[in-house]
RNA sequence: GUGGCUGUAGAUCAGUGGUAGAUCCCUUGAUUGUGGUUCAAGUUGUCGCGGGUUCAAAUCCCGUCAGCCACCCCA
C-alpha cells in the first residue's frame, strides 16, 4: 500500500467546519482597519532574503535561525538572488512601498496586510512554522506624528475587542530614537560588564548580540540585575521622553488602557521610539497576541525615502497573531468552529423525479438560496438524514404525489411542520422566513 | 538548536510479556414516503517507523520520526 503522506512539520489544516470562523475574524478585522483609513495591500509569500537580513538585523534569531529559505533548481541556476518565505510582514511592505514609490502620492500611507508568515522554529503551543497575521503600516513623510502611535495602538486594541478578545494586557515601552538606542546599549554594556560573567551562557550570548534582550529575560538572576540598575525612562533624551508623554496623552484621551513596561523590548533591530505588545494570560509562554512599534529608520535603510533628508520617513505598524488570538477565544469557553448551514434540501422519490429535483434545486439557487439534492434518490430515510447533517432548515419533498399535483411538500427542519405549496410559493415561503 | 512528556480504530483514550479493547463517529435495521431522540446489530487497526532481547513484544531495550510542553525566540 502506498504510503500516506502528512502536513510538514508546524503547519496545520484550517478545515471547512474552523473556516467560517476564520472569515469573520478577517472580515470583521478588514472592517476595523477601513474605519482608520487602512487599505489593503497584498505583497509576494517569498521575498529576496536579503530583505529581510537588511531590515530584521543579521544578528537576530528570526533572520539567523528561523528563515525558511526556498531551494529549488530554478532558484539556485540564478545564482544572484536567494530567496526566502517571509518571517513577518513590516519589511515585504516597506519594500514595496519604496518600489512603488508610494511616498510621491501620498503623504501617509495606511497600509494593511492579512496573511501567512512562516518561519522555521521548533513548533510549540501559539507557535508553529506556518502561521497567520493581520497587520497595519503607517508610513509616510506624515507618520511622525506621536498621536498615530496612539491610534495604532488603539486600532489592534479596537480589532481584537471586536474579536471578542476580553482581558488582554496592553504593556508600552519607548527605546527612543536611533541614538537614544545607541547610547542606551552602551550604557547598559557598561552597567552590566563586571556582572555578566556570573549570569548563564544564554545572558551571556545576549550580552554579546542584543543586550536589549536582557531587560525582559526569564532567568531569575539576571532580572534581578537587570532590576537594580532601576532603569525607567532615564535612557531616553528629552526629545525622547516628550515624544513617549505625547503618545501617553494621545491614549489616555482615547480611553486605552495601558502599563508602561520599562524591560519590554521587541527581538527585531528595526524597532525606535514607541514599541508595544498586548499579551493574553492563559496562553503559556507564548502569551503575545499582538505586537507592533515604530521603524523610523527602516525606509531609508532599504534604500526608500530622499537619502539626502535622514530620517524623512516615519512609519509605524503592529501585527496580531491569529492563531492566538483563536487560542485566546477558546481559553475563554467561546466557539470558533461552525456546523454547516443550508437553505434547503431536495427529496426525490425516486429516480423519476430525480430531473425534476435538479431543475428545483437550480431554481432555488437563481433564487438566492443554498440548495442541494440528493443525485441517486436512495431511500427518504437516508435523503433526510442527509440534510440534516447539511444543515438544511427545510427539506423541499419531491414524490410521485406532489408531481402529481404540481406541488412541493416544504418541511421546516427544526419544527418539523409540513405542508403542500406550488413551487413559487414554496420558495418565496422560506425566503421569507 | 537544547530539554521533558507522549505516539494503540476517523476522534478521545484503556490495555506493562501470552488471542487487539471501550466510548463517540460511521454502516445496517426497528410495517416498504420523513431526519435530529431511543433501541438492536455490525465494520473499523501495518499498536508511529526501523532494529534488538525473548518460545512469545502494543508492552522491555536502542535508534528514528512526529505531536505536545518548556528553554531560546516571537505573533
Amino acid at each position: 500500500m502506498a504510503t500516506k503522506l502528512n502536513n510538514p512539520r508546524g503547519t496545520s489544516d484550517i478545515l471547512p467546519d474552523e473556516i467560517s470562523f476564520w472569515q469573520t475574524l478577517e472580515s470583521k478585522g478588514r472592517q476595523m482597519l477601513t474605519l482608520y483609513g487602512y487599505r489593503e495591500i497584498r505583497t509576494p509569500v517569498f521575498e529576496e532574503t536579503a530583505l529581510f537580513k537588511r531590515s530584521l538585523g543579521e544578528s537576530t534569531e528570526v533572520v539567523n535561525k528561523q528563515l525558511l529559505e526556498v531551494k529549488s533548481q530554478r532558484v539556485d541556476a540564478d545564482e544572484a538572488s536567494s530567496l526566502a518565505l517571509r518571517p513577518e510582514g513590516t519589511a515585504p511592505i516597506v519594500r514595496a512601498y519604496n518600489q512603488n514609490d508610494l511616498g510621491r502620492e501620498e503623504y501617509l500611507s495606511k497600509l494593511f496586510y492579512i496573511g501567512p508568515m512562516f518561519r522555521g522554529e521548533r513548533p510549540q503551543k501559539g507557535r508553529l512554522r506556518q502561521f497567520h497575521q493581520i497587520g497595519a503600516e503607517a508610513i509616510g513623510r506624515g507618520a511622525h506624528h506621536p498621536l498615530i502611535d496612539a491610534e495604532m495602538i488603539a486600532l489592534a486594541v479596537g480589532m481584537l475587542k471586536s474579536f471578542g478578545v476580553e482581558g488582554f494586557r496592553v504593556k508600552i515601552n519607548s527605546l527612543g530614537s536611533s541614538e537614544d538606542k545607541a547610547n542606551f546599549a552602551q550604557w547598559l554594556r557598561a552597567q552590566l560588564k563586571d556582572r555578566i560573567n556570573h549570569l548563564s551562557d544564554d545572558c551571556k550570548n545576549q550580552y554579546e548580540r542584543n543586550v536589549f534582550r536582557l531587560l525582559d529575560s526569564k532567568d531569575k538572576d539576571c532580572q534581578a540585575v537587570i532590576r537594580s540598575l532601576n532603569i525607567g525612562t532615564a535612557h531616553l533624551s528629552s526629545k525622547g521622553l516628550e515624544y513617549f508623554n505625547a503618545v501617553r496623552c494621545g491614549l489616555d484621551s482615547l480611553g486605552v488602557a495601558y502599563e508602561v513596561s520599562s524591560n519590554l523590548v521587541r527581538g527585531l533591530d528595526y524597532y525606535t521610539h514607541t514599541v508595544f505588545e498586548i499579551s493574553y494570560e492563559g496562553l503559556g509562554a507564548q502569551d503575545a497576541i499582538g505586537a507592533g512599534g515604530r521603524y523610523n529608520g527602516l525606509i531609508e535603510q532599504l534604500g526608500g525615502g530622499d537619502r539626502r533628508v535622514e530620517g524623512e520617513i516615519g512609519a509605524i505598524g503592529f501585527a496580531l497573531g491569529i492563531e492566538r488570538i483563536l487560542l485566546a477565544l477558546e481559553e475563554q469557553g467561546k466557539q470558533v468552529k461552525a456546523g454547516r448551514v443550508i437553505d434547503a434540501f431536495v427529496v426525490t422519490g425516486s429516480h423519476a423525479q430525480v430531473d425534476a429535483a435538479f431543475l428545483l434545486v437550480d431554481k432555488l439557487r437563481q433564487a438566492g438560496l443554498s440548495a442541494d439534492m440528493d443525485y441517486s434518490a436512495r431511500a427518504f430515510k437516508k435523503q433526510f438524514e442527509h440534510a440534516n447533517k447539511l444543515g438544511a432548515r427545510f427539506a423541499f419533498i419531491l414524490g410521485d404525489e406532489e408531481i402529481k399535483k404540481g406541488q412541493v411538500s416544504v418541511k421546516n427542519m427544526a419544527t418539523g411542520e409540513q405542508r403542500s405549496l406550488s413551487i413559487d410559493e414554496a420558495i418565496k415561503s422560506i425566503e421569507r422566513s
